[in-house]
DNA sequence: ACCCATAGCTAATCAGAGTAGCTTTTGGGC
DNA sequence: GCCCAAAAGCTACTCTGATTAGCTATGGGT
């Protein structure tokens, strides 16, 4: 009997995989013990249990998407960063829904990997928006805001929320230069520099 | 013996409580027994399996969620019927977490009292933003995005994804304001009146 | 060639969903 | 007040998925 030559790393690769494909609930570890080719125990020696193996892709959920948004606003700032990060934030959802999903409803336990990977994520936010000007509590505002209303569209997006079949890509455009315009407005009231 | 005395209303009811306290993923039909005071198989005689079951509630949290928003909007247009829905809709979301999730990501089945709320809680929105003057593709942006917004910001609240302390309600309604600002002025490009 | 850490297995337990079929309450007609 | 059919509830069973216990075999390092 040939072994399949899993580890930790590939189990959770495989259950992101799956979890883009059947959706975040439709994980389970009977399939994905067959699409590791392996029976269902055997998967236990890669995982400590379900729970523990939705940190993970929570986990690796957040680092890529960390990861692209970091490729995506070199080099940019204000405005021009922020549309970039709205796309690849975008992007990103729509080609792995289950592991965006992972990012946000994923149990809310002690995984330090978890937890370090959403810190970051929003100080990249953070530091993108700063040549909007904001400090303090507005800057934190601003994050709340850009990242509301991102997850909002893209949630009701990979969950066929919208009915219609009016364009999606020019209501997430204009959606995302309204929240710009706010944001700039909300930094002319922090700094009247005029 | 006697009896609980149950129908399908009550169930669902109970079913809809439950989801607001042990949260969507939560909703079990062992756990909706023990509440309801019968055992397991007896819920069979109200209702046809477990997705019909959340197929229920999330109808059930559409109305709801249709008549909130419709009695706070009474008597008010533009951006007072903005606000008033938006408050509306966030207090109805944290007063039933469960319902509200129902609304979003119950299976997208063939339920016609499904369809039908969802239909006209659009509707609604819809005629309350009229006043912005916008028509057309317009008018479904600014459902689109005033829907992804309060979405959003909600959901993200009631997964416990905002970590810092600050002021969340503050947060709401700066992002409130801002949404409003920007369909504001999507509907001075479509209506050049001065 | 040997050894042991471990990947994988079978077997078993437990919980939850769903089905079959029986019993009993209950409300309406007489 | 009595009778009966519909419905409400029950027990017993099956099935699937998660989890644990304990056995076996592989394969890299010596």
């Amino acid at each position: 009997m040939p072994r399949a030559g899993l580890n930790a790393a590939k189990v959770v690769e495989q259950a992101a995989e799956l979890a883009d494909e059947a959706g975040w609930d439709g994980l389970s570890l009977a399939g994905l013990a067959s699409r590791c080719g392996v029976r269902l125990p055997s998967l236990y020696k890669h995982i400590a249990s379900l729970d523990a193996l939705r940190l993970e892709v929570s986990a690796l959920g957040l680092r890529e998407l960390t990861a692209a948004l970091t490729s995506s606003v070199v080099g940019k700032s204000g405005s021009a960063a922020l549309h970039a990060m709205a796309d690849a934030y975008r992007t990103y959802a729509l080609a792995h829904p289950g592991r965006y999903q992972a990012t946000v409803s994923a149990p809310t336990g002690e995984h330090p990997g978890q937890d370090q990977a959403a810190v970051e994520l929003f100080q990249l936010v953070k530091a993108a928006l700063s040549a909007y000007g904001l400090s303090g509590d507005d800057a934190i505002d601003a994050v709340r805001a850009l990242r509301a209303t991102l997850h909002g569209f893209v949630h009701l997006e990979t969950n066929h929320a919208f009915g219609l079949p009016t364009d999606v890509d020019r209501s997430y455009r204009r959606l995302v230069e309204g929240i710009d315009t706010a944001i700039a407005g909300w930094a002319s009231n922090e700094q009247p520099s005029n």
